[in-house]
RNA sequence: GACCCCAUGGUCUAGAGGCCUAGGACAUCACCCUUUCAAGGUGGUAACCCGGGUUCGAAUCCCGGUGGGGUCACCA
């Protein structure tokens, strides 16, 4: 091996792990690992007033939950710390002073105000608004560096040539340098600017490969330049598409869930996200779409990550969920999709086991949430039924004359009986006797049980839900049907 | 507006000059299965942005246009 790879997700804690900001992560990890590399993750916590209190958890947790395991970080620390971004502000402290020392950076008195009127009033005449470097050729000598007036430090940007920017999925990007101006390195507050830190800390934690959005593309010949005052030997650079809004847009809060977190509390599966969120501007070379992590890993390359911004659609993912809640151990639906049971308010210790009920709901439902509300009934009998049911299902007048022979029926059924077959062919005695059709049966049936006319095979169900459970459930509705002062509660 | 990136069905994509009558997946429609709803099965609708080149031949290469996205902060 010629080098190890290092790569690294630079987040700054400033609220929850984004869906954009994983895909993100997930290719630079794939990547890492693809090249038996190492990834590491990075807070960018520079700018104090943006720092929201329990983002850095968040953020880290939300990771790790998608099986995006990092080898250095802020919490397990590594050999090429701190992992803090503010935690290394001497060092870019010193950086800077080398620079201003060695007069690749200056010191610039310009007030905020006075930057934005001339940015303004440039854009006005429809020029770019740029920072005409009003101070670049102050005079070590001059009286104002003495005054005690707050300065940032800027970069020297060469007046002409071009940067170009050799992009791993991109080719060659070139920039002209003289559309980019002396941009600020270090702030009045002696912090540094991202377009600075981001150098040193990459460059200090061995990066050898820059793998991030695109929006950041337009950044990286400003980055380069600082690459090239402070003599480091640049990273690879690698931009990878976006991940939009079905309108298009810059993905926000307002286009409903954008966090891993809110997705996990809907109920999809991290490794449905995961899985989905690979798929995002990347395809494996024999077309497989479902994939673990694991597997992704061998597969990953980034000739095969898209050029164009991938717009993300929720319906597909739902799909990808539906798939895994189908295919995954049943043990493993179970531990995920107790806590939406218990978030339901349902006593579920007695009766059915929760396996049992993954194992009778789960091909219909799409998220947990789904999952676990179709498993209701059972352990909750109905308060309400469905009402177009009510309609279509129990207004025959023979029908509370067929329930209660069919409680009767079941009630007398022996327990060895109680399984699928035998439930079948009493349901089928039964209408014979009655001289009807078995579905005339079956639907009143279900809707007795579980109040609605969607669910679970009825007899797959009744076995579940045990003949004490299915008699009393037939016999209160009954009742309730007999009792001709009493409306039925519908919904 | 300037600069940069991009361009295959509604969406995610395959495609690296002839294998393309453009393939797969989601979504959608129809049918089948069926005790409902799903699931599953089968089939269908639906795309190479436009215009010029290059070439015997272009979705694939080049140029221009158009469209979309991104960046232009003492945010990261």
């Amino acid at each position: 091996m010629a080098f190890l790879v290092r790569t690294r997700y630079a987040p700054s804690p400033s609220g929850t792990l984004h869906v954009g900001g994983a895909r993100t992560a997930l290719f630079s990890y794939l990547f890492a690992k693809h090249h038996r590399g190492q990834f590491i993750v990075r807070v960018e916590d520079t700018d104090q007033t943006r720092l929201v209190s329990g983002s850095e958890g968040s953020l880290m947790r939300s990771l790790a939950a998608l099986g995006i395991l990092w080898d250095e970080g802020p919490d397990v620390g590594g050999p090429f710390g701190p992992y803090r971004q503010s935690e290394r502000l001497s060092q870019h402290q010193q950086y800077a002073a080398q620079l201003l020392q060695e007069g690749k950076a200056y010191r610039c008195y310009c007030t905020p105000e006075e930057l934005d009127a001339t940015r303004k009033a440039r854009q006005a005449e429809g020029l770019p608004p740029r920072y005409m470097g009003t101070c670049r050729n102050l005079s070590s000598d001059d009286p104002i560096h003495g005054s005690g007036k707050p300065y940032v430090l800027r970069l020297k940007v060469p007046l002409s040539g071009v940067t170009v920017v050799d992009d791993l999925i991109r080719g060659q990007v070139t920039f002209d340098n003289k559309i980019l101006d002396d941009f600020v390195i270090m702030k009045t507050n002696g912090t540094p600017t991202y377009n600075f830190a981001v150098v040193i800390d990459d460059w200090a934690m061995r990066i050898t490969h820059v793998i991030r959005a695109e929006e950041h593309l337009s950044n990286t010949p400003k980055q380069m330049l600082v690459y090239e005052a402070l003599g480091f030997a640049l990273p690879q650079f690698a931009h990878i598409p976006m991940v939009l809004a079905p309108d298009h847009t810059k993905l926000s809060k307002r286009h409903g869930a954008t966090a891993v977190e809110e997705y996990q509390a809907q109920g999809i599966l991290p490794q449905a996200l995961v899985n989905y969120l690979m798929l995002l501007g990347w395809s494996a070379p024999d077309g497989r779409e479902f994939m673990t992590v694991k597997e992704a890993e061998e597969l990953f390359t980034l000739d095969r990550v898209q050029h164009t911004a991938a717009v993300y659609d929720q319906k597909k993912l739902e799909w990808m969920n539906a798939q895994y809640l189908k295919q995954l151990p049943v043990s493993a639906v179970r531990d995920a999709v107790k806590p939406f049971v218990e978030q339901m308010g349902v006593s579920w210790g007695h009766g059915p086991s929760l396996e049992s009920g993954v194992q009778l709901v789960r091909e219909r439902a799409r998220t947990l949430k789904d999952l676990a509300e179709g498993m209701r009934f059972l352990w909750q009998s109905p308060t309400q039924y469905d009402t177009k049911g009510v309609v279509k299902h129990f207004s025959h007048p023979e029908v509370v004359r067929r329930l209660q022979a069919l409680a009767t029926m079941l009630r007398e059924l022996p327990a060895d009986k109680w399984e699928h077959d035998s439930l079948a062919a009493a349901f089928d005695t039964l209408a014979t006797q009655l001289e009807i059709k078995r579905a005339e049966l079956i639907h009143p049936c279900r809707l007795a049980l579980t109040g609605q006319t969607v669910g679970p095979g009825l007899f797959e169900l009744v076995a579940v839900l045990g003949q004490q459970e299915t008699v009393t459930r037939l016999v209160n509705v009954v009742v309730m049907l007999q009792d001709e002062g009493h409306e039925l509660p519908t919904f």
